[in-house]
DNA sequence: CTGAAAGCGCTAACAG
DNA sequence: CTGTTAGCGCTTTCAG
């Protein structure tokens, strides 16, 4: 029942030409007189020809088509991303086509699909917070433009565009620490993107600048989830000398950590201030609502574009790293430190005012 | 600089052997002698070769990839039905590619990257709320397993997968006239969908059930985007005898309305009542909550990808539609009918249990 | 078990 | 202006 499909030749011979000059009539490169043109198009319209564009991507013509990889589609903040970056391309005059990778998308070599991508594009967007190192030196060995988005683990031949992420994680933590906090807990991701340990960097660097010695029990890895949050923030409480303040790695995590905070009957920011990362839509409207970092993922994803358009023109090919800064945004989640309140409820009006200013600033 | 790329043709030479036997060791196809396939690996090694799927594909082997069309990306509506495609797809075994259509993607034909796709892709989804009517011929033409997803503008011989729209449109239509509204508005959508017009016979047949008789400036058609739901409520809001509720045929547009009728002066829903349809994230959290329609899109991207699959699979051939049912979600933006409280605020009283009842319906 | 030949559909080269 | 030849990288015949 497969209906056959119409090739060139078959446009060729209907029109009595070659199939060379069918292609040239159909292209309009080169020489064709008017009469053959026109025959050569009626054949083309009567039959439905339809070009085989995978053939003539396999006498390398360009295909301007600019490939995405992309895993965590289901992420808010990879949304956002894609959006400018789609805008980006379409601006460039290419096309643009998403391949959402499985997590076994590159096991000692890219699967086939992957494999497909960079036979069809002429360059890749790698957007994968979750790329394994060892997958690295495979892409890297692809030799075909590519560029990374917020991909910061090991150094690379290849190009990247990312947010700053350990200054502004300093930031955040500063903003604690400025609140008077100073057991502050860490909830990192997974380790398969480099973003949660330049985060835990930024952290260490606010701690060890404001001459605190950090537990190791203040540190503890989630996976970027929601539940990851919840009880990684349950161990941070059950901790003899609890943290008064949890700074984690995205705003999922913090969610999670709420809801932990919460479930102990504690208060937020009351007993224990919570900030997250990545400003995610939700953050805003939390109870209360969620201090976090804002990356410029228009800004990112623009640049992002940019860079590798240029490649794909061999304008450039030495690797580079490009950074964009990150915002703090103060929501309701933060306030002042009151180390004794759960005991001693009376000890916070001690502070009072401060916690106010605090919040005034969130409002934002 | 253009580092040459290893083909199968090196490896089998490298090896000692010839292109097919490489191939067969490689693919694990046909008898090849263990020490011949350890040679070939061990040359495909060393060489980093990369097979072209783009070759191989040109020779009719299936290729396990699903494409999927989609515009609009950027909707958090598609998004959430791009999370179950996705899930679904990598359970059936497959892999799955996104192509961002822009609007140009099928003048007269498909254009290059489209037609790309249908050359890799061993079925296509389209997710495209704004296909518009003459596409669907070149679609249909094109003779490859694809699905409709939410296209229900003119019958077809492409099988169709959406959510119920004319009888949800009827039930939230419904709803208001319960809550003793007559003079109800409708702000419907662009037309490259069926979407818009399935939703306005819905409301229609709702008022007719109800005897109403229709006034046609009641119905006016905007874009689905949120610019234009102001300017049609505010367009509405100025008749003589202004509707005392608007049923929009998505929530942005909902959200649009809203700003229109408080840019009036008038309250939601003492005042205005408005329903939207999508139950968007944030449609919980505007002020009041918006009342609203939604589409198990779970179930509807779930079907719709079983029913892809069966089709590749030479399984089935014949048009099919199927419709999954729509709820609607009660929430603060209906309240009862007060004509005339804006003239006369102490009417307001006179049904004040009715509204409070509905409310609480809405808490959900 | 392995190879030679043929060809998928298309388009650069070079002739006519 | 048009056609012939050749070949992209791979895999399906069909013979060894």
């Amino acid at each position: 029942m497969e209906m056959k499909v119409i090739t060139l030749n078959h446009v060729a011979s209907s029109a009595g030409v070659s199939a060379i000059t069918a292609s040239r009539a159909l292209n309009g490169t080169g020489y064709v007189s008017p009469e053959t043109r026109a025959k050569v198009q009626a054949a083309a319209e009567l039959l439905k020809y339809t070009p085989n564009l995978v053939a003539r991507r396999m006498k390398g013509v360009r295909s301007n088509v600019l490939g995405v990889f992309v895993n965590h589609f289901q992420s808010p903040v990879m949304h956002e991303l894609m959006a400018t970056i789609s805008l980006a391309v379409r601006r460039a005059g290419l096309d643009l086509i998403i391949y959402d990778t499985p997590d076994t998308f590159c096991q000692g070599g890219l699967n086939s699909t992957a494999r497909m991508m960079y036979g069809m594009c002429d360059g890749l967007l790698l957007v994968m917070p979750r790329l394994e190192e060892r997958y690295l030196a495979v892409l890297e060995s692809e030799s075909r433009p590519t560029v990374l988005v917020n991909y910061i683990a090991s150094p690379t031949t290849l190009p990247v565009v990312q947010g700053e992420n350990r200054k502004a994680s300093a930031r955040a933590t500063t903003h604690l620490l400025e609140l008077g906090h100073r057991r502050i807990g860490f909830i990192g991701g997974s380790h398969h993107t480099g973003q949660s340990a330049a985060r835990r960097a930024g952290y260490l660097d606010a701690m060890g600048a404001a001459g605190i010695a950090v537990s190791p029990q203040w540190i503890v890895d989630g996976a970027f989830d929601r539940a990851s949050g919840y009880s990684c923030a349950a161990g941070l409480l059950d901790l003899p000398e609890a943290p008064t303040a949890l700074f984690c790695a995205n705003d999922d995590m913090a969610f999670g950590a709420m809801d932990a905070i919460r479930a102990r009957g504690l208060r937020i920011p009351e007993d224990v201030s919570v900030v997250g990362y990545d400003d995610m839509l939700a953050s805003r409207h939390t109870t209360p609502p969620l201090t976090t970092l804002r990356q410029p993922l228009d800004q990112i994803g623009d640049r992002a574009v940019a860079e590798l358009v240029r490649r794909m023109q061999g304008g450039e090919r030495d690797a580079s790293v490009c950074e964009f800064p990150t915002e703090l945004i103060v929501r309701g989640s933060t306030g002042v430190c009151r180390p004794d309140a759960p005991m001693a409820p009376a000890a916070a009006k001690k502070s009072a005012k401060v916690q106010q200013t605090a919040r005034l600033a969130g409002a934002r």
